[in-house]
DNA sequence: TTGAAAGCGCTACCAG
DNA sequence: CTGGTAGCGCTTTCAA
């Protein structure tokens, strides 16, 4: 900058307001200056400008894991949405990991971010507080944490478990388990769904049905697999699956399947995500779709507010209502007349905001 | 930081020392200092430290798509590399738009970050050029650039093309199609690879046989479907396809089966990325393993060691052999004898750097 | 319309 | 071991 500026003999002020579309500045001068800009392929240094205007565009985005579907949908969504106001996005990823998970948002409040937009894998809420210590914005997504007030966006989870489970009822399973989740908040409220489900058909909770995630675990589908084989060492064995997401319920239809099973008719299962590859699978696989796109979208927009607020919100909460999609994984026979090459969508559609 | 000196007496600089584990401080002075941080949980502001030491200890990963699994594996191995190394990860994402991707790029220049780990969607070099006179260093995966010597790092993709072509032909396909990917290098040496093995058995390329994606699409599933379709009204109807990736495959095969072909006896079908769910479809797909992991494994390394030099380094290309692993779409009664559940992996392993 | 001075939060350099 | 001074590349304020 002060290059360009001795070169065309103003000052480095002159520059900088050329570069920010301020109106104080003569036609020709501008034009003197763009056209050098252009000529060096001159770009002012952002960390530079943020360092003295105390704002840097950036957005945080901490998920568990990159990896899966959902949370690359939510990255992609929320970023289609902050680009249009001109903020960036920089994603990184906890792999689960509690400690990794605050190494990383320590990390990205020390670069000073303007918000932090988080998928927590924390069972505490010591380290929200240091956020708001540190004045930071931030939405929580996916999960939220007990006894933290704090903007949030998710779906009704156990309205989720609650979907699933009548769903399977519905079709006529009488013993119904479910592979649940870990200890975050849709992992217990899923489960809540499913017990209260059962509860409401006059149906007994039985403890064996419930197959409990091993922690520190990785391999998800693997894990669905296990969870199937003990499910089918039960006696009688249960003739329903729900699971608390779909690569959970490929693994375990792929053992059942495996071991001579036929789905649904043996047993049918439904999983919890609708990922895009589903219907392609050896059973098109029943799932409740969870929004993922919507709930990028939602914290983008309750995160630009803040931002755009003079004054501090209060937080916000965004609940969404989940959706059955119905496919062959649990279509019997004689069941509903639901159907059709992409699934069946039905109920509980729209969405409420507190 | 000043309010921390002003309170403890001492001056900035020496807080600076302490932060940065600087041995030239005195241990009582030291403790001070760590227990008012710890106190107030202070965070050195890293964008400021960067603007002095000229380093940020950031790298951009720009990738075409988040949300195709290939790159998000990519995207988790290079973070973890880079990781242990201080380094952090910004990734952003170009969806398959090269204008998008020049913003993007722009964006990260202008933050200097140290170096920039990309999958381009551009068709020319301008770009890079650019990027070179910035200084910026930076490594090319997936897709290499013709007329760029550059730091690549990628998969042979004309030895893809031929193990898939040649596995077809191993297996008795007399009419193999390929359902070719986008103008890109993988799509331009996948297809010279499979026209290569069709010319080394002495089979003929026949225009038909091979369907040209079109751009600017999305749904790359929805896609193989359709391209599918266009295969299927050919007569004589090809008994064996080759699909430039395992989303494309994936339409394909539905398309297929929904049409009442059967796979593998009326039409093989093989992908390519080797994705986890190849084997949880409705019928197992075999594909071309691309090595993702090590992609990303050998960028994070590359980029390491410019950034430890101090002599500029000259570029380095690492290119690694795909693997092909069968599974049913391709496992014909009377043929090869290689089975098992998570698929046989067969021929050319390793890697060689030029 | 233009620019000189001050300063964002931090580190490098060197004198004490 | 400690700290004053200068300066990273930019914007802000305000006087000319």
């Amino acid at each position: 900058m002060k290059d360009i500026a001795r070169d065309l003999g103003v000052s480095v002020v002159t520059i900088s307001k050329v570069l920010r579309n301020h109106p104080d500045v003569g036609d020709e001068t501008r034009e003197r200056v763009l056209a050098r800009v252009k000529e060096l392929d001159y770009r002012p240094n952002l960390a530079a400008r943020s360092l003295v205007t105390g704002r840097s565009y950036l957005i945080g985005l901490v998920v568990p894991d990159l990896l899966h579907p959902f949370f690359a949908e939510i990255a992609k969504s929320i970023s289609e949405v902050l680009r249009k106001s001109g903020y960036y996005l920089i994603v990184s990823s906890s792999e689960e990991d509690p400690d990794l998970e605050e190494q990383e948002i320590d990390q990205l409040l020390a670069r000073r971010l303007d918000a932090l937009v988080i998928a927590t894998c924390r069972p505490t809420v010591d380290l929200f507080f240091r956020i708001e210590n540190q004045k930071t914005p931030y939405v929580l997504i996916d999960r939220s944490l007990p006894g933290l007030s704090a903007n949030f966006v998710g779906v009704d989870d156990e309205a989720v478990g609650m979907l699933a489970t009548r769903h399977l009822i519905d079709i006529g399973c009488k013993r119904i388990a479910h592979i649940r989740g870990p200890e975050t908040s849709p992992g217990i409220h899923r489960m809540e769904g499913y017990k209260r489900a059962l509860a409401q058909a006059g149906l007994k909770v039985v403890d064996d049905h419930i197959i409990t995630e091993r922690k520190g675990d990785v391999g998800t589908k693997q894990r669905g697999a296990e969870a199937m084989s003990q499910l089918l060492s039960l006696k009688p064995r249960p003739d329903g699956v729900f699971c608390f997401n779909d690569p959970l319920a490929m693994g375990a239809m792929n053992y059942a399947l495996d071991h001579g099973l036929r789905i649904p008719d043996d047993i049918a299962v439904i999983g919890c995500g609708n990922l895009h590859y589903d219907d392609s699978l050896r059973v098109p696989l029943s799932s409740i779709d969870q929004h993922s796109r919507q709930i990028g979208e939602q914290a983008a927009s309750i995160t630009l507010r803040i931002l755009s607020s003079k004054t501090p919100l209060r937080p916000e909460t965004v609940v969404l209502q989940p959706e059955l999609v119905v496919r062959r994984s649990t279509q019997r026979r004689a069941a509903k007349p639901a159907s059709s090459k992409s699934g069946a969508r039905a109920t509980l559609s729209g969405e409420y905001s507190i």
